[in-house]
DNA sequence: GATGAATGAGCGTTCATTCAT
DNA sequence: GATGAATGAACGCTCATTCAT
């Protein structure tokens, strides 16, 4: 990376720090464009030489330490499915609560808008939700934990669809409802059931 | 009611009536208020005699066949408690079904921001479907089905969250998840569970 | 005045009262007709059975106090010109600081903008102060105080303009600076010179 | 200046100019922004590039006219304090008369009304014209031909409120009165006694 | 004379996005 | 890559006034 790149790329990060910042104060649709960049101490056009659109922030704000779960996951090889995902969440509810209410707010109207926005389905961080999780599921098949036929796509969203409920919930009840603690519940309640029957 | 009253009651239905087909079709923020008053053949500012915001309007397309769930319960006396909930539930998910995933979609939003509208607490399609709720609760109570210090708070919050939690997994899937499929699965394996201990 | 025309002043009474308390508290553009006729008590169209427009509810609630201004002067036969004028620029202030600053700031708007009503041009509160004034001044001519070629024309509009002005010093200075005090400071020096050259 | 702060002042002043002429035509109520932008030759939403509200058009208009009397009086350092602000009183409403009497009635209302914009007392068109003669006084008292407790507030407000009042009466007779003339009888009878008590 | 539902013109303002420099 | 002036579409909402009842 030569110097020009690391400068775009330190923009880039500003950019999203100070999104993230304003966003958790204020909301999404309470900020504009120049807000940020005035935050970041760039000019208003230099935004959309990072971001097609200004939506486009919102997922770019999980990329980074949602990655670092898929990540971390990874290393966990001889850990058995259901702990695994067991962690999966509880760290993937760590990093919505750190995002805060009102950046999970936007992921959910994103979510639940599938292609209000032209050629931007892969763009949408449920997009990404999805893969990573397909991603655990088929190493654990991979890797004989799980039957070959187990119907991966279906739990997939079954496991998605609770999470983003999960969320829907932290944000109705304003922050009062502890999304990890009915991450926990639901890990240890229902986990085991939903995948005895794929377990080899 | 007179001619006059009759007259006025018919604006509003026309005008709910055109903004439910409206939002259907398009979706909430894809129509403005001179496309529904246009559809229902009156004024502009007559909306405005029968809605104090455009986002009123969605609350009062689900207010009267919510409603009308509300007294079908209250008629199911002695059924039991998980009956007349699974009963309710299914009802409720056909309404929201009936209704559209566009409409859907605009409740959703409303729920996740608390307070966004200032003095609309109690405009929520969320607090109507909390007290209907707390209302079949506290009826089981009261006749003997339910224990005395069963925490109906409580288990309302439970409940609306997943039949909220649901409605966000319709709006993800674009419709693709059938809601009461889900519902009615639910309702077998979970419901019975959660009030087993409030029985009497 | 038979019991309809005396439920009718009463209406209109009313109305000019809630009009205002109104102005008093709000301003005329801070205020809308179905608010003043809420407080009236009445509904909102009868506003428009006592008056033509909006505006027209400014210019009554100076008639009655101001009319009484002029009754009294006119019993003040014998008194020489300048008391007479001194007494009724004192009179005149007090109207306008008890109708309160807000009425007074719609006055001035009126005032500043001459034909901006269509064929309201007689309507304005303006044209009143004008004829009562030149009514003082035309008798003391008749009864020889003044002289016959007294330029009554010219020496009302003097004297409107400086009351005018007074109301638009004490609307700019929010009412810090005391109306009465400059008026009684201006009768003291000023109007005695004004009319020393048409005195017999 | 570079090129492109150069056509940004172009486009404020060719912002300013059309709105000086529509006003001066028509009056400030009577046109839209939209009005101004497309005698500008520009878009609707540049005019909010320069001005925060349609009102603060209103104070630029007079910004470069009244701040070169402010230059002129300064280079008259050894005029003596009446003869400075008899220049001042010509000039200003020499200034006065060229931006129009639509444009007047607007200062005058904006002035009738302070605290009405928030956060705007100091752009109000009044602001500056105090803040302009308060340095006039100022520096007839650092010279020493006004005492040193002068009450230069006071005296402030009391000439600025007489050429309010002019002002006033200007829109009130619709331009048939010459401020010029009143202001020059108002200068040569008033202005030395006023100051009087406080040369040295 | 009273009512209040219906009207519909009217507009300021925001702001995401573009693009010439 | 950075800038920031220019764009222009978009719209909710108010409210004075009318008029059939």
């Amino acid at each position: 990376m030569n110097k020009r790149q690391a400068a775009a790329q330190e923009t880039k990060r500003k950019l999203i720090t100070a999104g993230l910042e304003l966003i958790k104060e204020a909301g999404f649709d309470a900020i504009n464009v120049e807000d940020i960049t005035k935050k970041a101490g760039v000019a208003k056009g230099t935004f959309y030489t990072y971001f097609k659109r200004k939506e486009d922030l919102v997922l770019d704000i999980s990329r980074v330490p949602f990655s670092e779960i898929a990540d971390e996951i990874k290393t966990l090889e001889d850990m058995e499915i259901t702990q695994k995902l067991t962690r999966y969440f509880h760290r993937f509810m760590e990093c919505v609560e750190s995002c805060g209410i009102n950046v999970c707010r936007q992921w959910i109207k994103d979510v639940i808008n599938p292609n209000c926005v032209p050629d931007n389905k892969d763009g949408q961080k449920w997009h990404y939700d999805v893969e990573m999780l397909k991603g655990i599921l088929e190493a654990s098949v991979k890797n004989g934990e799980l039957k070959e036929d187990t119907p991966i796509e279906l739990l997939t969203h079954i496991i998605i669809s609770e999470l983003y409920g999960m969320m829907t919930c932290w944000c109705m009840s304003d922050g009062r409802f502890e999304p990890l603690d009915w991450t926990a519940e639901f890990c240890k309640t229902q986990l085991t059931q939903i995948f005895k029957p794929y377990l080899e």
